[in-house]
DNA sequence: TCGATATTTCCAATATTATCGAAATATTAA
DNA sequence: TTAATATTTCGATAATATTGGAAATATCGA
């Protein structure tokens, strides 16, 4: 099966639970939306914190909660970790999020 | 200015924050979830109570949390206070999350 | 006005999360 | 193999969130 056209599997309640907290606390946020501005290149870590001004501790903690959630990815170049956005996943959230809408309802939304 | 064509103002930082927040937890999410089944119309507190089976104070407490973070909006009907999903939030939220991905990356998401 | 119904507020116990310096680990280049 | 670079883990502290019983508030119908 292509890989473009495969089915969007769903998230399960915690799966989304932890997506969202991922998401719910400032710094993280930030650091999400610094990745989505970087598309399937991504950033290394180092370069994370340059651009956050935050302590490297910090945002190692972070990114390491992002992951833990599924909403990036990180992979080895040299001596860097880069982490980019899981789009895919993100999608799989908005649905979550979104799915049975109006359904007890007629299409009132 | 007619309603369904103006521009959706972004949301700041701190109310994607807070809304994020209010979605990050398992007992809100199923209050969000059950009220976008219901679109417009919305459910009673009461009635939240009574699908959810959790007391009334913690899911009075959840739908303050809700509330706050302008997710939800309420309208008293007699004794009863109907809470219903603000969509518009949702989709502002939705557009925050997303904005700008991949500018800096000549569009590779 | 009074009793019944619907929902929220108060409060205190419990649990979870965020922060960041210092030390540890992993990789590379010389 | 050693020094330099990149990142994570450890650990202690501080801050924040969740829970639910009991009491308070608001509305309605008779």
């Amino acid at each position: 099966m292509p890989k473009n056209i495969r089915k969007l599997k769903g998230l399960d309640v915690n799966e989304a639970v932890n997506a969202l907290g991922a998401l719910a606390q400032a710094s993280r946020l930030a650091v999400f939306k610094l990745l989505i501005t970087k598309g399937k290149t991504g950033l290394a870590a180092g370069l994370i914190v340059d651009y956050l001004q935050q302590p490297k501790a910090t945002i190692s903690f972070h990114l390491k909660e992002l992951s833990n959630a599924g909403l990036i990815i990180s992979r080895r170049e040299g001596r860097s970790i880069i982490y980019c956005v899981n789009y895919e996943k993100m999608q799989q959230l908005m649905n979550y999020l979104l799915e049975n809408c109006c359904s007890d309802n007629g299409g009132k939304c």
